[in-house]
DNA sequence: ACCTGAACACCGTTCAAGT
DNA sequence: ACCTGAACACCGTTCAAGT
């Protein structure tokens, strides 16, 4: 065959079979001959769709980025709504990567000009701004919870110890006796820290909101 | 030549020169057969050194791992000591990563069985649980802190966005009309929205402390 | 022990050729 | 317009051969 009536592929389809091979074998694992082939087609095909392999990735980073939930952000015009806004958003960011987390190092590279990407960002600062804080603040929590987000998903705490008793001898690491554990209770170590870190960032960044707007002084 | 009589290479300088090659070009263009030939040698030369690329580059990223200051854990024994050592701790290594940025997505894999990596897990862990935190409080911290300044160094902000005005149409991204100039200020920032998230962060996690050992009742 | 060139099974991408 | 096979310049890694 050489061309047939109707086209074989579609952007749709190709990002659909990249986010798959994606999460089943990881990033490493998408070639453009192993995409192709899942496809039912030559590797060079794809390249009447997509520019390149990585305009591919980027697509499937921004289908993540659309899944995260931003209505929270509607209704945010006030001091006392932005926080939980943020707690929301966060737990519905974090859990759209964490269904994904092989694509997670491509949406580190930023949103540049994914779309999903700049709509997130958009409206976490809208956001911001209109619950009051200065603008420079709010790229500044935009920027932070970006960095505590994207960091809990891409640099997991427990996954990254190794489940092997003897790497880790006391006379070296006096402290590390139970952390061969860790990989078996990923999950929950990781959400406990992402919570107690969330907590605390939230916390943090009240402090700072009372700081900006004092209480009038009490007679 | 065949074998000369003093070794032309060493795990050190293969390791050296990889890191030169990472911090110039960016991890993609690190090769077997480029690296070789910085080193003036033929590719599979490498491979009586470390057994795969994969664990230069975790050699590497080592190498970074082992430049943070630790001192500040040292001498942490009480309530009063933790923060100002996590603040200091923090910035060290944040400062340690900005040096070599191309190599931290090798480092957020984890420390896995590299020696400096363990060593700063081993640190934090330590010195949380002397200053008075539980085990498994101290656990989270050592894992929130990782997301925060890994993800602030994997996943920057202003980087994130492209240095071209058209890229953010204001009809779609109603509030992204600056977002353009963050690429020129990217230091700046990302530098404050660190120093903003790291003091929220030790603000929440004071908060959290002293709710863990209570003022003693005032009568 | 430590280096070499040849070889294998892959890559991303280009391009002329087909319909 | 959209697919194909052939081709190019690369990869990581193995291995027999050399000293």
């Amino acid at each position: 065959m050489a061309r047939p009536r109707k086209p074989l592929l579609s952007r749709d389809r190709i990002v659909e079979a990249a986010g798959e091979l994606v999460d089943a074998e990881g990033l490493e694992a998408v070639s453009t001959r192993r995409l192709a082939a899942a496809l039912g087609v030559s590797g060079p095909s794809l390249y009447n769709h997509f520019r390149t392999k990585d305009a591919i990735l980027e697509a499937v980073a921004d289908a993540v980025s659309a899944r995260v939930d931003l209505s929270m952000f509607d209704g945010v015009d006030g001091p006392s709504d932005w926080r939980p806004a943020l707690h929301a958003w966060a737990h519905s960011y974090r859990a759209a990567l964490a269904d994904h987390p092989n694509i997670v190092p491509v949406l580190a590279r930023g949103p540049g000009r994914r779309p999903a990407g700049l709509r997130l960002a958009d409206a976490v600062f809208g956001a911001m701004t209109a619950a009051g804080w200065p603008p420079a603040q709010a790229t500044r929590i935009g920027a932070l919870m970006r960095y505590f987000i994207l960091g809990s998903a891409v640099a997991s705490f427990a996954q990254g110890f190794v489940d092997d008793e003897t790497a880790y001898d006391p006379a070296d690491y006096p402290h590390l006796g139970q952390a061969h554990l860790l990989a078996d209770r990923r999950h929950e170590v990781d959400e406990g820290a992402f919570e107690t870190g969330l907590t605390a960032l939230l916390d943090g960044l009240t402090l700072q909101y009372e700081a900006l707007r004092p209480e009038p002084p009490r007679p």
